[in-house]
DNA sequence: TGACAGGGGGTGT
DNA sequence: ACACCCCCTGTC
């Protein structure tokens, strides 16, 4: 039996691959973009394989001539199997939805569409979207990362011999502020702590706020420590299909100062200049966006 | 090679 | 406005 040195494990097995009924053909950039592009925090590329975790659920992914192609390991092929089209909203026609926003009379998104062609939202787990945008502030990609990533090693539980599931809230609830600091979150660990606290006094809190419409369920969201605007709609975006949400970080900002003459607007302000001008799409517009500022910087 | 600033995908006061 | 916490990155 060869054994790679890029082997996961030596004891998991893999599933054949299989493909996946995806609506145009992607390309490499569009699926980084996709998956590691600031909507999640739980996939690793080793040259053109992608590995993610999500709950109980690791999968491999990689594109072959323009298509997309799953493996899991044996133990955990039904749970992917079930779980990976929602989690990748392989039932949403994005290019449909991408189709219907103003590209027509807006040049910018156009190019960015062109750009990043069959880019798309996740439908991820509420309560872990939640928790790795509770780690995001002033935080850039590779560091969220290395948190989430040690949120799982020493709070969450193994799902295969050397990939960790993240800490359940109800689990994250039972660990000490200074423990929760030993996975480099700084003062995050307190808004995380707390809110775990939160959760646990009000069980079915979460999956409530997950199933209201897109305000009221923004408005429950900021009632938690560390959740403002900005995570609140990241998590709504990103964890439950609300595409009206319309995130505004830096690059959002600079993107529309730069490109829009937004020059010194304010975050509330771009915002509502966002939900108007980009409609109740604005979040999928907001992800073509964002991938295009962060490839083009200040460009 | 190792130190050292500078700044970072916000939130709360 | 500014503190919060401290790791990453670029630079010397």
């Amino acid at each position: 039996m060869s054994r790679s040195p890029r082997n996961q494990g030596d004891s998991t097995r893999f599933s054949d691959w299989q493909s996946l009924p995806t609506r145009v053909a992607l390309t490499p950039a569009t699926l980084a973009e996709t998956l590691d592009g600031g909507q999640s925090f739980r996939w690793q590329q080793r040259e053109d394989l992608w590995s993610g975790t999500w709950t109980e659920s690791l999968v491999e992914l990689r594109l072959h001539g323009g298509l997309l192609e799953w493996r899991a390991p044996i133990s955990l092929q039904k749970n992917v199997a079930t779980s990976l089209p929602r989690y990748l909203a392989l039932e949403t026609d994005w290019p449909a939805l991408t189709d219907s926003l103003p590209w027509r009379s807006d040049a910018h998104l156009a190019q960015c569409i062109a750009a990043f062609p069959g880019l798309s939202l996740l439908r991820q787990p509420f309560g872990e979207t939640l928790l790795g945008f509770l780690c995001s502030a002033t935080k850039q990609i590779v560091q969220i990362k290395q948190m989430v990533a040690l949120l799982a090693k020493n709070h969450g539980a193994p799902i295969s011999p050397d990939t960790f599931r993240l800490p359940t809230w109800a689990e994250i609830a039972e660990v000490t502020e200074k423990d929760l600091r030993a996975c480099l979150l700084g003062f995050r660990a307190r808004y995380i702590h707390q809110t775990a606290l939160f959760l646990a006094q009000r069980p079915g809190w979460l999956e409530e706020t997950e199933q209201m419409p897109y305000l009221a369920a923004k408005a429950r969201l900021m009632e938690l420590p560390g959740v403002g605007e900005k995570v609140a709609d990241c998590v709504l975006l990103f964890g439950a299909g609300k595409l009206e949400a319309f995130p505004v970080d830096t690059w959002v900002l600079k993107s529309l100062a730069r490109r829009y003459g937004l020059n010194d607007w304010k975050p509330a302000q771009v915002a509502h200049f966002g939900r108007t001008h980009f409609g109740p799409l604005a979040g999928l517009a907001q992800q073509y966006l964002f991938a295009w500022e962060r490839r083009h910087g200040g460009r």
